[in-house]
DNA sequence: CCCCAGGGCCATA
DNA sequence: TATGGCCATGGG
């Protein structure tokens, strides 16, 4: 069985990450144990599983399928970094809190938590629009019936570790397909038209990086049929990791700093730039810290 | 039975 | 440009 490790940088914790990839709730897309996560990605035209795990200094990767491609160590100590925002130096944030009533006892209590991705963005699109205006809970379920139905799995020991669908199949069913497992027809719809533009190579992702700052990203990402204002800031931060994303108008953000703060009601739009002010550049870790906050 | 979920579109004025 | 209805379902 192959084997690689990554050193873990400071400020980080593995227990952190572990258990916000479980949170409660059951997401069909890796799996957590009390010590390792298990995970399977598409790296070219196979499906490669392995399982995270930590010593002392390193993360563990052990592959757990005989993947064909060359090269693959690297490219999962690229994806593990990448999902895990490993590389991120993590002490400016810190700094930042430092003295806030509010926000010192997250880094305190979750300290070394770091931003968990989703670096393929044609999942992290399906996924908002799946979560849009329901409960966690249910959007899950709609989920892993979408994954189980189209994806693709590797078994290991009994157990089939998925990978999201590729936007080549789901493109091409029908909203009736998707209304089969529960979808509404709006959100089928969306996941069907997104499905074709990623599948059609409609979206020009190098380009969009280009773009000077992310508010000409989102303006972009909004034009796209189901991508609002909160999707857009909720892809830019989990796939492309910009650092300076609010996700306006999610119900979860807006609850966590309600009860951070002892407010009466949710905050409104200017209350919430308020709490974000002087945070510039670590908006988006600090929208992940209220989230970890949460059940 | 009510309201709300990690929203966004569309019709109306 | 602002507002309200609508979507589908489950949990509280």
């Amino acid at each position: 069985m192959k084997s690689v490790q990554v050193l873990k940088p400071q400020l980080y914790s593995f227990k952190e990450s572990l258990w916000f990839l479980d949170r409660g709730f059951d997401d069909c897309l890796h799996k957590v144990t009390p010590n390792s996560v298990i995970k399977a990605i598409r790296n070219q035209n196979e499906v490669v599983l392995f399982e995270l795990s930590e010593d002392n200094q390193h993360l563990k990767i052990n592959l757990l399928n005989d993947p064909k491609s060359i090269g693959i160590e690297d490219e999962l100590i690229s994806f593990v970094t990448e999902w895990l925002d490993l590389e991120r130096d993590l002490s400016p944030f810190y700094k930042l809190a430092e003295g806030n009533n509010h926000i010192q006892p997250l880094t305190e209590q979750y300290n070394g938590l770091r931003l968990i991705g989703i670096p393929d963005m044609f999942e992290a699109f399906c996924w908002c629009i799946i979560g849009q205006q329901i409960n966690l809970t249910f959007a899950h379920r709609l989920k892993t019936a979408m994954v189980q139905k189209y994806g693709t799995y590797v078994a290991h020991e009994g157990v089939k570790h998925y990978v999201f669908p590729r936007p080549e199949v789901l493109a091409e069913l029908s909203i009736e397909d998707l209304k089969a497992i529960q979808f509404s027809k709006q959100k089928a719809d969306y996941v069907i038209g997104l499905a074709k533009i990623f599948s059609e190579n409609g979206l020009d992702i190098d380009a969009l990086k280009n773009l000077p700052n992310s508010q000409k990203m989102i303006q972009e990402l909004c034009k796209i049929r189901g991508v609002g204002e909160w999707t857009a800031n909720y892809v830019l931060m989990k796939t492309l990791k910009r650092m300076d994303c609010i996700t306006y108008g999610d119900a979860g953000l807006l609850n966590g700093i309600k009860a951070i703060c002892d407010l009466d009601q949710k905050p409104n739009r200017t209350e919430l730039d308020e709490f974000f002010s002087g945070f510039d550049g670590w908006q988006s870790y600090l929208v992940f810290y209220i989230w970890r906050t949460l059940v």
